[in-house]
DNA sequence: AATGAATGAGGGTTCATTCAT
DNA sequence: GATGAATGAACCCTCATTCAT
């Protein structure tokens, strides 16, 4: 591919993203082409239709996503990967609307073929999962479905509503506790000094 | 208002909280008014503005949200009411594609109007927390912004994934997990015979 | 239908069967709109499609044709209604560059429905000819689909040719000499006082 | 011009030829790029316009038509050879949709330069008819305008209808007989049992 | 000289909103 | 007051043509 037709690819997925991220799925051609700074023709050259533009932008993202949860698949500690991960995630949700949908459809068809990017979250998800219960940081009956289902859930929430470093590490607090196994629940939501519990 | 149009008004409110709940926010005025048996611009005589619709489907829904929240205020296990109030609004989401952004909207504007709905619908919530908290069925640290960004996670997630009756079940019993005292575990995901903890 | 509403229903359809003998099948909705004096949508809630529209334009055009060639049937002569018939089209051709596809279709699906008005189109045809066949007008041999495709050739190189009348004349009268029964060739391309036959 | 220049032009005329006669004027200029494997600038730097691409195209068939034409000037029967010419333009008009423009275009401008290849075309065409009316084959009164309509009408029917071969001999018959001196009749477009003549 | 990437006018179509009936 | 016909901006997409590489 030539040197300009190669920037202009990436200038548009770049547009892609920012405008995905601000205005959704209902983001329009034209937009992303005014962002990007280039004529319409420019995007269906990449990009035969707005469905695969749009499949491109998730699929960039995810494999950045996939590449994450490898590097901290091998990491010392499995369980505080396992919630690192998880964190991240969802902290970038709040910049980048694409990321629901990409656990969204990691969740949803199971059966996807062994190339595909879904198969690839899941599988990088389930090696962070497997490592973190062995090592006992998260609870053994917890499976993927719901796992994705509480990423997903988390990403869309945050996403949509813009959550704050805060109440995102309030929230996950509350997740991260409905994760570990029985009995453990190191983590407190109260400062310390808040002392109402009995 | 005129009885008729006091009538017609109804009308259209309920079809379009049906069409709402079917179709979600991308429901087209048209298909409202077909469902309703009305013109276009009887709707239109009785709401400025499609957002204006929206807005007025969202508010019944909450109130309805509301007086059920009521309802269970008063029930004899306020723990019990609590979960239950949650649990139900998550499996109504699967086929209400409104109740995610009735709660988010909640979450969101916490400085809004003594008069607004979502000044309601986050006090009914905050009566159930309170009782369950005083009740020692809810973990005294939860407070309310991370409580209303995880019902509205989890009516997000159950509305666009369809979540079915078991995923709901395993999704919200981490989440429960995660909202009771520390401690306390009543429920686990695996069945009986699972066995493969240590 | 509101008064209104036919009224620009008509209009419309006026319009594209102009607008379609100017620019043929390649013509363009926004054409027909400017044309019409109305705007894009008004042609859309009376066509769903400009495919609809043209057919509609293609099947009143037809209609027409049909009353015409009924009136005809019932004429003294059937062999100079026939012949008339003929004729008539091949002018209307000129402007109007909707009939060779009528005709084109009536020649094609010969099994279409019989409510279709390409059957109506045909059975009219067959009628003229059948009567101008038994007045010996017309030769025996002669079968609808030859009619069809040499009613359809003409039109068509009528209406991109712009045949004038002496080319029109010209030009039938050898078709119509072709068509007659062997032997009679009552008309000449000549003047009379050409005189180069022996 | 080179000679690298010379060979890409021929590549792109053939190609074009080819992709002419299959899609018809829609063709696009892309798909001909394709087909003769160069980029697009190239047929730019050849042609200047689409037109004048599908111009050219159309100026070389009509050359092979002319040649055509005079090879068959000086067979034997002059009658046969200009029947044989007609039936095998029309033949070829179902797979190739550019003859009849070819034709459109010679019977269109009568005044045109000398040099121009419609006026070969015509004069081709022209020899051909005089030789037949000599040899007593072609009504006498026949003329220019009207056999280059016939000609093109029945192209344009057989191209755009897709003639198959009955349809062709059986409308063939019906032009020629009208187009012998009167009184000649030798075909019959029934088969010898029909028997329903007098 | 050749390539094909970029452009943008223009095509069909949808839908919130206005307004004559 | 009710109706739905009319409007036109905006959407996705194609393709002839230009121009940087």
């Amino acid at each position: 591919m030539r040197a300009d037709a190669r920037h202009n690819r990436a200038r548009v997925l770049e547009a892609a993203e920012v405008v995905l991220a601000r205005d959704g799925l209902s983001a329009s051609i034209r937009a992303i082409a005014r962002h990007a700074g280039v004529g319409l023709g420019t995007i269906y050259r990449h990009f035969p239709t707005q469905e695969a533009l749009y499949q491109a932008v998730i699929i960039e993202r995810a494999q950045r996503l996939v590449a994450e949860a490898d590097a901290l698949t091998v990491a010392d500690d499995p369980g505080r990967a396992f919630f690192e991960f998880f964190t991240r995630i969802v902290e970038n949700s709040t910049r980048n609307k694409t990321l629901a949908d990409i656990l969204t459809r990691a969740g949803l068809d199971p059966k996807a073929g062994t190339a595909d990017i879904s198969r690839d979250m899941r599988d990088a998800v389930e090696r962070l999962l497997v490592r973190a219960q062995e090592a006992g940081a998260v609870r053994e009956d917890l499976r993927m479905p719901e796992l994705l289902a509480l990423l997903g859930a988390a990403c869309m929430a945050a996403e949509r509503n813009q959550w704050d470093d805060e109440l995102r590490t309030r929230t996950l607090t509350i997740v991260f506790d409905g994760l570990r196994p029985t009995g453990r629940h190191p983590a407190s939501l109260l400062p310390p000094d808040f002392g109402s519990a009995p």
